[in-house]
RNA sequence: GCCGACGUAGCUCAGCGGUAGAGCAACGGUUUCGUAAACCGUAGGUCGUGGGUUCAAAUCCCACUGUCGGCUCCA
């Protein structure tokens, strides 16, 4: 051991400093604390990034090394299992060629081209073997600086790993690095050019499974190579790999498709055409309701409602721009009287029809339209899914129309809006700022006031928000809300646009103060989406148990055999006469039978009448989730079951 | 659109070269019941569509169509 002269100090998480020798690595400064420390390290987070655990450190660094226990050490096993499945499948079929591996969330995936091979399920559970092989092989990971680029190009060229040598010349000047398999005698097996970092060594990977194959393209590009990538996920421990596991097998259960099936929610017919959705009396309860409560807080908070047709001449939409941009996403025009016509993909060029129906003051502002709008666009036939992607869908689309002063208040009016209806349907949700793009039109001055109004008013709501820089639309910056349903998942949520586009392209003005003519200030929003999506999310969100205001049936009345018939009638008319959604099960199965079925509906209220109830004007109350609650005055559940649905609990 | 898998009764699925099966649902009867499946019986499919191979095709091959998993796109 020589002494080196010089030292470096690192800060660790709860404040200390630390000396160690110059070039010192985590490692190194995992030792120096505890050899147990050490012994659990995987890697580092080095003045907050993601670092091997054989990374050299420098002065003034801070370190925190990172254990299984880290959230941040799944990354570096995740990427570290997919160097292994890609080395396990260059075993396997030493034709095939690598392209990216890149963790995502909850695993990672790996892109391969494998020439003269398609990969089939059976060939995930031989890879697994193998990669079982490279773990219990413990292969040292090793970064390693390439410092002769083009002998490197020049390697991977003769491998023919066309991929790695396209992006080693794009990343040529960034000091590229190869991480090296090495095997006990320190030979390099295997070798991925990746900017890591990666475990120190495959024996730590403990828990891993391949899920599915699936077909891309390199660089997402559909006119480049034809690549097969294979999904998997890992994890430290097996009961996390389980559970992981577990969270599928839910996401599975609650697939609004399967529900469908069970609670006769929707259909879709061969006969009409993929993507168009046909609502079944259920489901078009849950959604009318929706739409009830939709139309109420719209009308409360000064929205005016509209109707606008559903085909418009060409001319509509040559005016917006739509025909030249959004063109390939409309369907083929129609001719009507030798007029080209089409089936309308916005609602926007209709509302502004309205807007412009007459001349408007600064006095009329702010407008508010709002539409339930049925709108059409061609999706390509393998996005489709169920009613989360379709080509016919009813959007509750609203625009504004306001002077640029009212623009702040009126964003602001909108997030109201939002956080009323999310947290009505119990989801929780994050917001996101898009700001100007690249490629936009419009002044700077109108992009800084149309972001600033956004800004400004999630500051004055003190709403937490992520900055996505240039992630707007051409013409506008955007406020994306994400969802999070109750498994946690993410949706696409509410989306509010300042457009800077169209008021130019339509003219859409007002009369100011002044007497000018001023540029009126338009903004997009939808809350819900579009009602399928919504409405397919929600059942999934519910698991198909909506709640009592929700459920397409309330409350079931079952006599117990068919001397309580009469009585039963009365108690299902008096349900019925306060506007409750029930029904009256006096088929001659026996009451379990009844009872299951119901509960298999998800009804939320069951009422079992018999001798007893019928001598005490009285039900039985049996509900879907806490099974027989006892029996109670039949106007006493009216009171509660009434309330419960006012209160939209 | 592209890659891959799949399409058998209303639903869930078995059969995978040799005369189409089960459970549930439906229908008819019996049963009149106290909190998640009463009993007996009946009916139901040109095996997604079209073509080919074969003495013979639900089964093998091709095309189309739809569904599913991804890619991609999302004014």
């Amino acid at each position: 051991m020589s002494q080196v002269s010089t030292q470096i100090t690192v800060t660790l998480p709860d404040g200390s400093r630390r000396s160690l020798d110059a070039g010192a690595t985590a490692a190194d400064l995992a030792r120096s604390i505890s050899q147990g420390l050490f012994a659990r390290s995987v890697g580092a987070l080095v003045n907050g990034e993601i670092r091997d655990l054989y990374t050299p450190l420098a002065e003034g660094d801070a370190v925190k090394l990172l254990t299984p226990d880290d959230p941040e050490s799944l990354e570096l096993l995740r990427h570290s299992t997919a160097h292994v499945m890609a080395e396990a499948v260059q075993r396997l079929f030493p034709q095939a060629k690598i392209a990216i591996g890149p963790t995502i969330a909850d695993g990672f995936y790996y892109d391969f081209d494998i020439p003269g091979h398609t990969l089939s399920p059976e060939d995930l559970e031989m890879i697994e073997e193998e990669m079982k092989r490279i773990v219990r092989e413990d292969q040292r990971i090793c970064r390693y600086q390439i410092p002769d680029v083009d002998g490197q190009l020049a390697e991977f060229v003769r491998q023919g790993e066309k991929f790695k040598a396209e992006l080693l010349e794009e990343h040529r000047n960034d000091s590229p690095t190869l991480y090296l398999m090495q095997d006990k005698n320190g030979k390099t097996v295997w070798n991925d050019l990746c900017r890591g970092p990666h475990l120190p060594s495959t024996g730590l990977i403990k828990a891993y499974k391949l899920l599915k194959v699936s077909g891309s393209y390199w660089r997402g590009d559909e006119g480049r190579d034809k690549l097969q990538r294979i999904y998997a996920t890992s994890w430290w421990k097996a009961a996390d790999l389980e559970a992981y596991l577990k969270r599928l097998e839910e996401a599975e259960r609650r697939d609004h498709r399967r529900l469908s099936r069970q609670l006769d929610l929707f259909s879709v017919h061969d006969e009409v055409g993929p993507g168009l959705i046909f609502w079944h009396p259920n489901l078009a309860t849950v959604r009318a309701t929706i739409e009830d409560f939709w139309r109420e807080v719209h009308r409360k908070r000064g929205y005016q409602l509209v109707f606008t047709p559903h085909i418009a001449s060409e001319k509509l939409y040559e005016i917006s721009g739509h025909l030249q941009s959004y063109g390939e996403n409309m369907y083929s025009a129609m001719d009507i009287d030798d007029q080209p016509y089409r089936v309308k993909p916005m609602n926007c060029p209709g509302h502004i029809m309205i807007y412009k129906s007459r001349l408007r003051s600064y006095r009329d502002l702010p407008l508010r339209f709002a539409e339930l709008g049925t709108v059409y666009r061609y999706e390509r036939s393998g996005v489709l899914h169920g009613m989360l992607r379709v080509r016919g869908f009813t959007q509750d689309d609203s625009h504004i129309f306001c002077t640029p002063e009212q623009l702040e208040p009126e964003i602001n009016g909108i997030l109201d809006l939002i956080d009323l209806l999310m947290t009505t349907f119990g989801y929780t949700y994050k917001a996101y700022l898009s700001t100007r793009p690249e490629k936009s039109i419009g002044t700077d001055e109108e992009w800084a006031m149309a972001t600033g109004a956004l800004e400004a008013a999630m500051k004055a709501r003190q709403m937490d928000y992520q900055v996505d820089e240039g992630g707007g639309v051409f013409y506008a910056p955007k406020i994306d809300i994400k969802l999070y349903d109750a498994i946690g998942r993410e949706w696409q949520g509410p989306t509010v646009q300042v457009d800077l586009n169209l008021p130019r392209r339509f003219d859409v003005t007002y009369v100011g103060e002044d007497g000018e003519r001023h540029q009126a200030v338009m903004v997009h929003r939808a809350v819900l989406g579009s009602m399928e999506r919504f409405c397919g999310g929600l059942i999934e969100h519910y698991a198909g148990v909506f709640p009592t205001w929700l459920a397409p049936v309330q409350a079931t009345v079952l006599p117990i055999s068919d001397r309580h018939q009469e009585y039963a009638r009365q108690v299902f008319e008096k349900l019925r006469e306060r506007d409750l959604r029930v029904t009256l099960d006096d088929r001659s199965e026996t009451i379990n039978y009844r009872i299951r079925e119901a509960q298999m509906q998800q009804v939320p209220y069951m009422l079992v009448v018999g001798d007893k109830e019928q001598a005490a004007d009285s039900v039985s109350v049996r509900h879907r989730r806490d099974g027989d609650v006892g029996t109670i005055k039949t106007a006493e559940f009216l009171d509660k079951i009434t309330q419960e649905v006012a209160q939209r609990s």
